[in-house]
DNA sequence: TTAAATGTTTAAAT
DNA sequence: CATTTAAACATTTA
């Protein structure tokens, strides 16, 4: 999935066009996308959106006194169509750009005005879930997720994350820690930084951890600016895609000189995820 | 055919 | 209790 950049973006286009949007009625295909029984589905069906906004990678599409939480997993997209007008972003596959509904379209909402969300997902990890507003931030999907990536002072990002005697790499990706950050932005920050994403986030010196928090703060602001990693048929208000991909000095880089010292990227598993970094400048083994 | 894919949760082991 | 690892979720693409 989208992790806080394509979130962010999506949010942000959402947020300009479905406020004031009614629910008229939905439907789902896949139980799991959207697990609700018949009394909540009568309960969201006339509400006006108010407003949209996220919780880490969590959006939230608030309803009044209920609201959404989407999370879009690894292949999650939100597309709001409306005669013409599209916007959609979230994992690149031709869903975004093709007619709607298709197989990967798991959730559809018909709304005021003609228009429509529909909620993709191919590999069906995502999910729609239905809370009351004032108790949002007990819900488990969001209670105990850490200070946002975007908005931490490196400073307490240091401080946090020096206690913690796992990888480095691990911290990144543990939303309890912090909010947001996922795999292509640990692995592009921790390049950035020259960190071997192995090392023991403890043994780590204050001044590494406030360059890593800068790093990762900046990348992540480069990619919202340039409209997320949705290389492929993500299109914003304005129908652009989204170009961080072509700014990446690491993520999917395997083989392919280093941007700083020109030794080729590798890629081995960490956190049990794919992770690619320079085995110079990131002193790897 | 095998590996990998922008994520999280859970069980089992250390 | 903290951490790590593997597996699970489900599907497509390289």
């Amino acid at each position: 999935m989208p992790e806080l950049p394509e979130v962010q973006v999506v949010v942000s286009g959402l947020d300009r066009l479905l406020p004031g949007h009614t629910i008229i009625d939905f439907s789902f295909d896949w139980p799991k996308s959207l697990p609700i029984d018949a009394a909540d589905k009568d309960r969201l069906i006339g509400l006006k959106i108010s407003k949209v906004w996220r919780l880490g990678k969590v959006i939230i599409i608030e309803l009044g006194d209920l609201s959404l939480l989407v999370h879009l997993k690894l292949t999650g997209q939100l597309v709001y169509v409306k005669a013409k007008k599209r916007f959609g972003a979230g994992h690149p596959t031709a869903s975004l750009i093709d007619a709607l509904p298709d197989k990967t379209t798991r959730v559809v909402f018909n709304l005021s005005d003609d228009a429509r969300l529909f909620f993709n997902d191919l590999r069906k990890f995502g999910w729609i879930k239905l809370t009351q507003t004032n108790k949002l931030r007990q819900h488990q999907a969001v209670a105990s997720l850490g200070p946002d990536a975007l908005t931490i002072t490196p400073a307490r990002f240091a401080k946090i994350v020096s206690k913690r005697h796992k990888g480095i790499k691990a911290c990144l990706l543990d939303q309890t820690i912090v909010a947001g950050c996922g795999n292509i932005y640990a692995d592009e920050s921790l390049w950035m930084s020259q960190i071997n994403p192995e090392t023991l986030a403890a043994n780590l010196s204050h001044f590494e951890l406030v360059s890593l928090a800068k790093n990762l703060k900046s990348v992540l602001r480069l990619s919202i600016q340039k409209g997320g990693s949705t290389s492929r048929n993500y299109l914003n208000a304005q129908g652009q895609p989204g170009q961080y991909l072509n700014f990446v000095k690491v993520y999917q880089r395997t083989g392919q000189p280093c941007k700083r010292c020109g030794q080729l990227i590798i890629r081995k598993v960490v956190a049990g995820r794919g992770t690619h970094c320079c085995p110079t400048c990131q002193k790897i083994q």
